[in-house]
DNA sequence: CGTGAACTTGACAGAATTCAAAGTCTGTGG
DNA sequence: CCACAGACTTTGAATTCTGTCAAGTTCACG
């Protein structure tokens, strides 16, 4: 539970600046929007930086570790409505309604960049490039969102569960590490939340995965020792190899 | 298939203005949006407005009329994201790909207002507070449809369908209609796509729902009898009554 | 170590799809 | 105006999938 210590970094050396927001701005523009907006702040595990219901004041840029995002179902469950890793940001869904729609809690010991969003709609109507940039990001978020809605409305639990590791892989893999070998940072019940399935059928099916040889799998390591029949199963219309 | 004649309306004296982009926007300001960028155009019955996968150009407000959002799934069905109506505005998803994500299909003989997004790109520079409005368009879409995922996901069937009907009433009734009989658009097999349920399935339930009193249902005819009952059903765990 | 949480596995029940067939509506052409 | 063909809708029976309940196992932390 400790707090990771802040790395001095700033914008201008960013690891992940090509993803966020001031991607595309120049010297002195960065160096203004680094000046009026941007805050780095450590995150414990466990520790909720965004709050459902909250008023909404400034965004989240992830620079280290991961979150997942999430909330009280009606009926006392939690649903989860992904997971954010570096180079994301959180909170793009709370400016228009003008609270955060979710909470947003650190899987692991995380560094974060908060971005008052005052200060961002200042900097924003002198610099309309950065406008256009925000616009982007959320019509992406949006089509992001409708790609997820369409597939967890209408794929079968084995397909899901592939998608998700596949694409989890895949962030790894475009972050410098592995896109087949990775530690998970979520629970079963985390995955499952986030699959509209029960822990029980997501432990079903890791487990069938695993005698199928798609992948190996213990604990929260994940090897994926099949991409190709794994991303067979993410696109079948149903799943039937016992 | 006869294209309904032009309506004479500006945006001064659109009934939508308050949904639509320029809400907010002073007088002189509103003739100036209205000149740059607004276009409007009947389309007819099964015409296509945007087609998934072609080059973003411009953003579509509904003036009258009805459209489903659609694309093909990878099984070779047909997938719907949405239904939109009068108000409602289209293509903000295609923003940050630069490309459309789904098809706009009129239902009904419609009238729609083009919105340049070049146009639109230049005017917003100049005008901050336009590009604050789209700003919250955008997020506030995303938040909507992250409502949609969630309740996609995880809500059964009756559920599923008890929430289609009542969001599509109170739309009705928001403009002008009425919340509780009313007229479908659109076939069982949209309203299954919409679902990811299958038609037989919708229409199941139809009969069941009728028989338990809830409604009445004649063709694409729509009755709701009783919306308190439709709203247990909705926010229910699991539905029970046979 | 030991205790509690997290995870796995099995048996069963309920829900929704699939397959199959009958019935109804729409609009097109005679 | 009516008849007809094709699309749309409804209904039934069987199958498959996933959740529920229950028990056992492993893991992590004190």
């Amino acid at each position: 539970m400790n707090h990771p210590s802040l790395p001095p970094a700033t914008c201008a050396n960013c690891h992940w600046r090509a993803l966020c927001l001031p991607s595309g701005l120049a010297g002195g523009a960065l160096d203004e929007f680094e000046r009026a907006v941007s805050q780095r702040r450590a995150v414990a595990r466990h520790e909720c930086v965004e709050t459902g219901g909250a008023p909404f004041g400034q965004l989240h840029a992830v620079l280290s570790g991961q979150f997942k995002l999430q909330r009280a179902a009606p009926d006392g469950g939690v649903q989860v409505l992904g997971f954010a890793m570096p180079g994301d940001l959180l909170g793009l869904d709370a400016i228009g309604p003008g609270r955060y729609g979710s909470d947003a809690v650190a899987l692991s010991d995380s560094v974060i960049c908060a971005i008052p969003y005052p200060g961002l709609e200042t900097l924003m109507a002198q610099q309309p490039a950065l406008a256009r940039r925000l616009s982007h990001l959320l019509s992406a978020s949006l089509a992001q969102r409708q790609e997820q809605m369409l597939f967890l409305g209408n794929a079968r639990a084995p397909q899901r569960l592939a998608r998700l590791l596949l694409d989890l892989g895949g962030r790894y893999g475009e972050r410098g590490g592995s896109a087949t070998s990775f530690q998970l940072c979520m629970s079963r019940e985390d995955l499952a939340a986030y699959l509209a399935l029960t822990v029980e059928s997501v432990s079903r099916l890791l487990s069938m995965f695993k005698q199928n040889g798609l992948l190996a799998v213990s604990n929260r390591a994940i090897e994926l020792r099949d991409t190709a029949g794994l991303r067979a199963v993410a696109a079948a219309p149903a799943y039937s190899a016992n």
